[in-house]
DNA sequence: TAGAAAATTTAGCCCAAGCTAACTTTTCAG
DNA sequence: CTGAAAAGTTAGCTTGGGCTAAATTTTCTA
């Protein structure tokens, strides 16, 4: 049974690629670059490394969409994500630094762990 | 205030060698490379690098040891560890999923964070 | 609608962290 | 005490993900 393991880049990157989709009908490297905090050369070499991997559809100096597969690993991130960032805060941690944590522990939390984080959030 | 940021790599290290120290009184680099799974040379290569950082003593071909500073931050990750553990299992995880996932996630676990999960473990 | 500004890409770097192959040093068994 | 096995290192390569400077394309505005 082959698990996928996207990488980490591509999980944050799809995830912000959907935000922006849905806040603005369309996502532009620069602002993916300013909320990522890294320079519009390294967003134009890992939306095409997305490309490669099928995540992303993409023409030259136009705006950048997910692909069918790279809206499964979307919705599944922001689903995550959500649900870690909420799970923080019920153990009473502000809501900056669940955010910032969420950021980075999202990419460790197995479907074992989330379900245990979701239980916890169902019993109040 | 400045943060030290040791990566994720130093942290594991650092972590490992004051556990192999602690059960064998010494830390080989096959050792470590077996535990973290990577290969003797890759071994070789970070530890020249947490020489550098000033977190490890060594002479070549000789066991490893750490300074006063590794061992203050083996102190700390190895006590973040456990209670990242201990919190995933007690939200129902078993020990394997909680040693896995917790491998990953404790490294970016905030002292708010920590203290959080640690209030969760009190309140039994 | 031409030209300036903004956005994007390309080229060419850097560094961390991994690997294999080959070499050197240490350890251990007979 | 010696030689083979085990351990460790070195050299050299790869990949991912970052950067700057410069070129190119697109988009605005006067
Ligand atoms: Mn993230
Ligand atoms: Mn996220
Ligand atoms: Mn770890
Ligand atoms: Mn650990």
């Amino acid at each position: 049974m082959r698990q996928a393991h996207e990488s980490e880049m591509a999980e944050d990157y799809v995830e912000l690629i959907a935000e922006l989709i849905e806040a603005r009908g369309e996502a532009r490297p620069i602002e993916i670059a300013e909320r990522l905090g890294v320079k519009p050369p390294t967003v134009t070499k890992n939306i095409s490394r997305l490309k490669a991997a099928g995540l992303v559809r993409r023409e030259r100096y136009r705006a950048i969409f997910l692909t069918e597969a790279g809206q499964q690993l979307a919705e599944s991130c922001r689903r995550r994500h959500r649900i870690v960032v909420a799970f923080l805060q019920l153990l009473g941690v502000d809501e900056e630094t669940a955010e910032r944590d969420a950021e980075g522990i999202e990419h460790h939390v197995s479907k074992t762990t989330l379900a245990a984080f979701e239980r916890a959030l169902e019993k109040c």
